[in-house]
DNA sequence: TGAAAAAATCGACTATCGGTCGAAAAAACA
DNA sequence: TGTTTTTTCGACCGATAGTCGATTTTTTCA
């Protein structure tokens, strides 16, 4: 009873590598198969359709992509190098340059904006926390924080993920992100070098 | 040689309504065709594939969706006046219910962000202009006006275009842009009437 | 160990879809 | 009228997601 596992995972690996490849579309069921070697029953054995198992697909890149910002929520750092980190360990880091580069490729938008809104929804939680521990510590000074958060993050992946933004989006999202927190001006320059 | 403009609106306006109904992908060339009485060949005559028909019923939809909003620049009034006049014309009105209530409809996501996109390109250089105007009149004070736009639009369709929100994400947006615009606190208030 | 039960695999088959194409009908033109 | 252009037709194609009953492999347990 464990054959079955194993199987499945491999064939979400080969799935994952395929999608990011062609994208979800341009992969048939048939590319999938042919590289795992099996039967098109045996797909449909563990999969009830290629919807599900693009969602399962998705499921895999969030775990990842968020396991680094749980626990820097949880870490003892100063309020700035929290936001920093966790900013960074959602923007592409060096080995994951080929997946975020594929990820934003037009095939893959569908795929590219279902990731980054189920990152927002586990990411808005985790900011917040640390938003809130930035008012305790007098650094920043606002009400309604996880919607000044969803609004910040919304309009950061809407504005950087696509690569094609300015110095002055960056100008304006520092600002931005000042007033929206109640922290003084200059202080979240550092966002700055985040994003470049 | 007329009859032929006449056939390619009909499809055009067939398209739409099964669209809307039950969503691009749901809906067949096969459907449309049967819809209109007509074959294959024929559709095709006026078609090169099914995603260009997209593109030219995308194309009806912004077009009646900014023409009030590029006539309200043009006009002599307040300033807050256009805002709110640019604002609600983009929002759905009474008869357009039925269409913004199908947009939303989650298999028709991929149209709703279509549309919503190309109709942000067309407003941000509109309610710049009117933002430039409010600058002279010295009810606003920032740089960086398009880009501010942007993100105020940006923000605002991700929040209340999907129809699940609270007070609060008002209250928020709110004190954004008048934050955003360097506008004096509580002047925007209005703009809770036109979002409800 | 061996037989029954459960889990896993197979691949032919189906239905649907977007799109093609050459021939024919209808309309416009001379 | 005859000719050319526009429009319509529908059989056909290749690809695709998904089905299903038969078969093999693995697990269970007496």
């Amino acid at each position: 009873m464990k054959k079955g596992e194993r199987r499945k995972q491999e064939l979400l690996r080969i799935a994952y590598k395929q999608f990011l490849q062609k994208g979800y579309e341009e992969t048939s069921v048939d590319d999938i198969i042919a590289e795992a070697g099996i039967a098109k029953g045996t797909y449909y054995y563990y999969f009830e359709t290629k919807e599900q198992m693009l969602e399962e697909v998705i499921g895999m890149m969030i775990g990842q992509e968020t396991e680094a910002a749980r626990q820097i929520v949880q870490a003892q750092l100063p309020v700035h190098q929290k936001i920093a980190g966790i900013i960074a360990s959602l923007r592409p880091s060096r080995e994951e340059e080929p997946i975020e580069g594929a990820l934003m490729r037009p095939e893959n938008s569908m795929m590219h904006r279902r990731v980054r809104s189920r990152l927002v929804e586990i990411v808005v939680p985790l900011l917040s926390q640390v938003v809130e521990e930035g008012i305790r510590q007098g650094v920043f000074a606002c009400d309604n924080i996880p919607e000044r958060v969803r609004m910040l993050l919304t309009v950061s992946s809407e504005t950087f993920d696509e690569g094609r933004f300015t110095d002055r989006d960056v100008a304006v999202f520092v600002d931005m992100t000042e007033k929206l927190l109640g922290a003084r001006a200059g202080t979240m320059g550092f966002i700055r070098e985040l994003i470049r």
